[in-house]
DNA sequence: ACAGTAATGTGAAATATTTCACATTACTGT
DNA sequence: ACAGTAATGTGAAATATTTCACATTACTGT
């Protein structure tokens, strides 16, 4: 087994969407609820939960507080999960104020730019020039990086956050980055994503 | 055969890799060029092409410019797509301005907003007052969009969307919007991404 | 001119993922 | 108390994807 990435995803989505419900007072979920909600199958659900032992109620279905709670055994309890931000862009700064993640563990603790009319100690989080990011992750356990550089800084970047410590990063620049096996990179390539979509809507010719 | 998504990616992908490669004036690539720059296997991708019909040269690897021409032909031809977004955030700002598109045929033609503070007529792209959306799509024929609105609005603007004539969407709401069979939608949620870095970065237990 | 070889192209095998089919079980209603 | 049923849980089958193995072929070098 592979431990897939495709389930962890589902997992992780099956959690979100727990949490949502739980929040206007849902109780109790079934297999079928949350397949519809992920636009999934019900036996796709059970699946997967067979998959890892979490188990249910043969004929109520799950328990929400349960269920969430053996998710989160699995995902990892919710801790609160230090990041940083290299590249103070757009893009960056949009991360930094997106509310998604303040509310669910993943704080962002600071962005580095090499840009000296962006670095802002101030703000919350910091931006700081480059020249400290290696001190700072090591200084703070830092383990979760994300990469919102251009293209052409993002390998030297990346080398730059493997020799301080980081274990992991979410990559947005559009190349395929080198680095150890035990790495672990999850690619985001945004046109990417917008050209599948564009692809996917023309009058398609051989299909079935 | 149901065309997947995955392949497809992969095929945007290679001709990702080949436009870079041919600007700083490569000439000729193997299986193996393209295998390393993604990651891949040679393998893989010459299955890939070998499944749409693309075909090389059987010592000499592929020319850069007819392989570039023969996934153009299959990919669609990078002619210009319009497309808008709905909501002028953090992210949808950061999309307005990320350069990627710019230049490889996507125009984003304009955002659309329900604050009047963040209302510019005068900006470029424009951002537009949500009222002026359904007119809008249809008589610019629009028919891709991006859903960068707050997860509870998403729904409705999907719905409105719809109904103007979009045909397909990058959604970044993170919930599962509800559409026709024949819609597409691609969906990204950033905090999911970022959480499973989180998770398999960590110590695993269950892992061979 | 031709032998050697380094590439492609692709059926077949292997593997991974999803779906089916159904036994099991706990709740519900009477 | 118990019959009916609506849910779970999971082997097995089906399907999809990736990898293997190798025949084919065009280039390269002499």
């Amino acid at each position: 087994m592979k431990s897939a990435k495709q389930i962890i995803l589902r997992l992780f989505q099956y959690r979100e969407f727990l949490m949502r419900a739980k929040s206007i007072g849902i109780k109790n979920v079934y297999s079928d609820t949350l397949a519809e909600a992920l636009g999934s199958t019900a036996t796709q659900v059970r699946k997967d939960f067979s998959l890892f032992g979490i188990t249910g109620n043969k004929r109520a279905g799950y328990k929400l507080d349960d269920l969430l709670s053996q998710l989160s055994e699995l995902l990892g309890k919710n801790q609160k999960q230090k990041i940083i931000i290299a590249g103070a862009g757009n893009l960056g700064k949009a991360l930094m104020q997106y509310d998604g993640f303040k509310k669910e563990g993943i704080e962002i603790v600071a962005l580095f730019d090499n840009d000296p009319v962006k670095v802002n100690i101030e703000s919350s989080p910091p931006i700081l020039p480059i020249e400290r990011l290696f001190e700072f992750i090591g200084k703070n356990k830092i383990n979760l990086g994300v990469i919102a550089v251009p293209y052409f800084a993002a390998q030297q970047m990346l080398d730059l956050m493997i020799l301080a410590g980081i274990k992991g990063v979410l990559n947005f620049a559009p190349i395929s980055l080198k680095s150890p096996k035990d790495f672990f990179i999850n690619d985001i390539n945004l046109r990417l994503e917008l050209e599948t979509v564009a692809y996917f809507i023309k009058p398609l010719k051989q299909e079935d």
